[in-house]
RNA sequence: GGCCCCAUGGUCAAGUGGUCAAGACGCCGCCCUCUCAAGGCGGAAUCAGGAGUUCAACUCUCCUUGGGGUCACCA
């Protein structure tokens, strides 16, 4: 009788959502719906004062983009709510004074100022709390609380033996009691940490595997020792290597430009962003194949192939996976959204949006570079004469302007504008001229572009523009050429 | 610094005692070609070092080195 996998993302509303989280909430997704299980959001907002304004909104926003959907969270309630943990104070204040009660724990009346003091004292040597308050007498501890005195609620350590664990993905992990500090559960404003409200949460909320970064790997024991004070069965625990920066880094906040909505911005589509992510420290094994849908990755996903290792975030490869997922959009939906970012550029004029998405799609690495791409579409950039030669194709300023006069008459009495009437009349005047494509065809494109560098060639540029624009711009080089 | 974790090309990585050590990104070259892409083909590039264990180590053990994480009334 396995219980059903349950997991959860559990993100703190204190700012913008990074990667390192969206790749914590897609391991989380992944994991339980690979194993037929419920994924469900919490928010820990334990810490009032680095709480933002919004960032609740942006965390359902993100999800919802991604196609992270949950099944239980703040939104669309569940059996084990409520899911926001300022809700739940009540949960947290009467487990931790069963755990006093108990034995496990101890009201602290210990002040800031004397605990900073006692982290500059004593350097290197001894870390954290020095238990001060552990040896108070019980009654004694009951009745200043009961006076009001300010305090905490700290964990007891046991002073000895050792702790150990097994995580799914770094195996069996040991650590010396005595190197644990006696954690703060409860805050003086009553409110629990995170290491305490966690366990509670995760307990009551049902969830069967705790997925979270590496990062806390090394306060696990501590949890682990609470389960066990609070008679609890402890949950599998799963910990994933940190992404980190081209610095080696971990990926933070601090880093800025790696939120989810920055990338976002940038023009990255929220399916390439999640396949790359995905690779990141996991990869399937037996597939090589690396572009999967999240339905796929729903179906393939297993924590067997989760690294260790943290895993440097490359922005090429994202350009890449972008590049696969911008080319296998269908026309239609890569045609609007070309529009939608053309359409402002170009205003008032006309042009063919149809050709221009063919033309751009196998080309636009993001969406954020379109604009500079079409500069010399939506606007007429001076001319050069050096724009006309080419040295492999023989092609020189004055030879241009010989081609470009032939054409013009042509163009112009060119009955339609087309894709098929356009490179047949080019074509044709080759063969008349004996000129080759690269001369003929070269000439105009530079002439209607004034750009060395073209997305597509001189009919596609030709259609995109229009027969009035491009005829006119023809006009313009001419002049140009002949000045 | 204490403790914990990690270590295959520049990057993501497959591998689990016997392989010519996959694949992908990036890079280079060739083909295609009206420019640039896309596409096709090919190439360079990796087991951090040292001891063991073994007939045999990228695979197991230990040490060294390197990297990372963590040591808050933050999560």
């Amino acid at each position: 009788m396995p219980k059903l996998t349950k997991t959860r993302f559990a993100p703190s509303p204190t700012g913008i959502m990074h990667i390192g989280n969206l790749r914590s909430a897609l391991y989380e997704y992944l994991i339980a719906r690979s194993e037929g299980g419920k994924f469900l959001l919490r928010i820990e907002d334990t810490d009032r004062e680095r709480y933002v304004e919004g960032a609740v909104s942006a965390i359902y926003r993100t999800l919802e983009t991604c196609g992270l959907f949950h099944d239980e969270g703040p939104d669309i309630g569940g059996p084990n709510g409520p899911y926001v943990q300022s809700e739940r104070l009540r949960f947290y204040r009467q487990y931790a004074e069963e755990l006093v009660r108990s034995g496990h724990a101890y009201p602290c009346f210990c002040t800031v100022e004397r605990l900073s003091g006692l982290r500059e004292g004593e350097e290197g040597e001894f870390s954290g709390y020095d238990r001060r308050c552990r040896g108070i007498d019980p009654a004694e501890a009951a009745r200043r609380v009961e006076a009001g005195e300010p305090h905490v609620i700290r964990q007891k350590m046991p002073l000895d033996g050792e702790t150990t664990f097994t995580d799914a993905v770094y195996g069996t992990i040991t650590v010396q009691n005595k190197e644990l500090e006696d954690q703060i559960l409860l805050k003086t404003d009553g409110y629990p940490t995170y290491n305490f409200a966690n366990v509670i949460d995760d307990h009551l909320m049902e969830v069967t595997h705790v997925v979270r970064g590496s990062e806390y790997l090394s306060s696990t024991p501590k949890y682990c020792i609470l389960y066990d004070a609070l008679g609890w069965e402890k949950p599998a625990f799963v910990h994933l290597p940190l992404i980190v920066g081209e610095d080696g880094k971990k990926l933070s906040k601090r880093h800025g430009s790696t939120s989810f909505g920055d990338l976002l911005k940038d023009g990255y589509l929220p399916e390439a962003i999640i396949n790359m992510i995905a690779f990141l420290g996991w990869a399937p094994g037996d597939d090589t194949r690396e572009i999967f849908s999240l339905a796929e990755l729903e179906k393939i996903f297993s924590v067997k192939g989760i690294n260790k290792a943290p895993a440097v975030f490359s922005y090429s490869k994202l350009d890449w996976m972008n590049e696969q997922y911008i080319r296998g959009l269908s026309h239609d939906v890569w045609r609007e959204m070309i529009r939608k970012i053309a359409d402002p550029l170009f205003g008032d004029r006309p042009y063919e949006a149809d050709m221009l998405a063919r033309v751009l799609q196998p080309r636009v690495t993001k969406l954020g570079d379109i604009g500079e791409m079409i500069r010399f579409l939506t606007e007429r950039l001076p001319y050069d004469r050096e724009l006309f030669s080419n040295k492999r194709a023989k092609l020189d300023a004055s030879l241009a302007l010989d081609i470009l006069r032939d054409l013009q008459p042509k163009l112009e009495s060119l009955p339609d504008w087309t894709e098929e009437s356009l490179p047949a009349l080019l074509e044709r005047t080759c063969e008349e001229t004996g000129r080759k494509k690269g001369q003929v065809m070269g000439s105009l494109r530079v002439a209607l572009a004034a750009q060395q560098v073209t997305p597509g060639g001189a009919t596609e540029t030709a259609v995109i523009l229009g027969r009035s624009e491009s005829l006119a711009r023809l006009e313009k080089a001419l002049a140009f050429l002949n000045g």
